[in-house]
DNA sequence: AACGCTCACGTGAACGTTCACGGACCCCCG
DNA sequence: CGGGGGTCCGTGAACGTTCACGTGAGCGTT
């Protein structure tokens, strides 16, 4: 019973044959019985007799053969994949976001095979290449354009994670930057902020530059380009490398919010570098976050976004998509950040 | 050309027949011509007038036709799909042995299919029993013994994460515990510590517990278990809640050494709050490497280990079992651990 | 005019399963 | 002895592609 065969690499005991694999007619051969009789033993169904089914799977354990999953998916339908482009796993935000996916995928029974794209548009479009043929449907995250995307997509359902629906004609679900900022500015202007700077992660006008500007307008407060600095980076790095530029061209700023978490971490470290205190002479201000800010010194203040339910929702766009449904819009797909106050603000 | 037909849910224009995703047939009738021909556009080989290519692609947009990948990789060879199975996302070590085994997949055309199992053994078997089915190989982390393994895993080659070769029949690619405890006791020692707890993440005689005890032997330390605290949890909270019992059953303690990063880090912020300083008081030593230990204050002197590296290396031996060749092992499979001094000891 | 070549396209077969049948056999009961 | 019912097993067909051919039209060459 239970050989310990396993991890044995050869089977073709006769030395002969270049190594196909075997088949459920091989199988059938060996055991002198019919491909129906081998399907009943390895999928155990009834009508079977327990001896012949011993045998039948003695002969496949011989074999080594396993079911062909194409020729199986084939005849049964109802095996799900759906691919996540992810495009930094460094970043603990999205392996958090992607739980959220594979806990709501695995609920309906779902597979989900993962790309990282490492933030590369050429990479998005491989990525998109291979799951277009291999997955019913995609979520994730891309700098692509939206016609780029359709065309390396050949009539996949896409779901766009980060990207209001607005702006895209694919269903999307993201995050309410504006409601987010909104609490976070006012919590800055209430304790006194009036030279607020920002250390933004995407080119041109996003979402969270937008609500940023337009939150420090309604309080009117001053601004204009030079108090925003580009963090290509995302990360600790990448926040510091933004802040050291920043105090240069606006040491007057009393507070900074930070494009994410990692940013604003390597916002608070630059800034402690050049002899500013924190809070003190610098208020911080995060976005995301990540668990990481409540062990950095000082907490880091933050408004913090539900990734899980994120990626939850995603699936389950995908899932009116596949249904023929209208994909959720406005509020239903979008998740609200929620002001964390801890000592950096 | 390039309709914006995207997303647009239904197809089915006559509102009739209940939905059946449209074949190659359909489409060739659609267009008048053969299947063939419609693999051809597809596909776009050439051997195709130009005219009839763009009238069936035409045909194909319209019947929003995919074809199926399992019809497709019945016939041709070569779509290799591999299994991962994570114990826990949001531990930031995963997610980097992840970027591992995807980049190299990646690079040999494969795809990876992920499951978190959530260090649930029982999410384990469902896992395999998933993938068991639908890959091509699986490897991840798995508290089940080996036989349960083989059970669930219908004859799949598995390489396991994380288990020393000699634990296990099944291929496997690990740590140098022994190597990296050598070296981190090493220095505690030289740093004048004699009485060195350890808060450990998983029961029985594991590796790292093993090579600690080796060590601490070795150095002629006093140690038995009272000096062993365990933290199932296998995070900051986890270790907070360790490093409290630990402190209770052995207060005269001045170092710790941590199973993981995580739990090294709540040890350090459970020592502060009892009113110990780090490293003054009490030092500490971590074991991973995370990029979050030189974040916290103070910075986390560890064992960094080469995670990405680990995620290559599972994929070469899985590599290596398919191409029936014998697996790695011994100081091929095993990542060394590398001592990263910063400020906790 | 016969030949050959290229181009565009179609035809059976194969890939490896499962599904819906149908048939053989045995046992028991009237 | 005839049937009724159960258990076990086998036989086409179907799933949706691609591959290896085959075919006919058109055109140029000798």
């Amino acid at each position: 019973m239970l050989a310990d065969d396993q991890q044995q690499p050869s089977n073709d005991p006769a030395g002969g044959a270049p190594r196909r694999r075997a088949t459920i007619h091989d199988v059938a051969k060996l055991a002198g019985v019919s491909r129906q009789t081998v399907s009943r033993a390895v999928n155990d169904k009834g009508e079977i007799d327990p001896g012949t089914k011993e045998r039948v799977l003695e002969a496949a354990r011989l074999l080594d053969y396993r079911p062909s999953r194409f020729a199986r998916g084939l005849v049964r339908k109802g095996t799900v994949t759906a691919g996540l482009v992810i495009p930094d796993l460094m970043n603990p935000f999205f392996p958090e976001v992607a739980a959220g996916v594979l806990e709501a995928a695995e609920r309906r029974g779902w597979q989900v095979v993962v790309w990282d794209s490492r933030t590369d548009e050429a990479r998005e479009r491989e990525a998109l290449d291979v799951l277009s043929h291999q997955a019913d449907a995609v979520v994730g995250y891309f700098k692509n354009p939206d016609d780029v995307l359709a065309r390396h997509l050949g009539g996949v359902p896409l779901v766009l994670l980060e990207r209001g629906p607005q702006q895209t004609r694919f269903a999307a679900v993201g995050i309410d930057a504006a409601a987010g900022l909104a609490a976070g500015l006012a919590h800055l202007v209430h304790a006194g902020h009036r030279r607020i700077g920002m250390l933004d992660g995407v080119h041109g006008p996003a979402p969270r530059r937008q609500a940023f500007l337009a939150e420090v307008r309604r309080h009117g407060l001053p601004v204009d380009e030079g108090w925003i600095a580009m963090c290509p980076e995302h990360s600790v790095a990448g926040g510091e490398e933004g802040m050291e530029r920043l105090l240069d061209t606006r040491p007057e700023i009393t507070a900074v919010f930070g494009f994410n978490d990692l940013i604003a971490v390597g916002a608070m470290r630059a800034a402690r570098r050049r002899g500013r205190t924190v809070p003190g002479d610098l208020a911080v201000l995060g976005f995301d976050g990540l668990s990481l800010g409540e062990l950095v010194e000082p907490g880091l203040t933050t408004l913090h976004i539900d990734k899980r339910q994120l990626g939850r929702l995603a699936v389950e766009q995908v899932a009116r998509l596949r249904a023929g449904e209208e994909p959720m819009s406005g509020a239903d797909a979008w998740v609200v950040p929620e002001l964390v106050v801890r000592s950096s603000a």
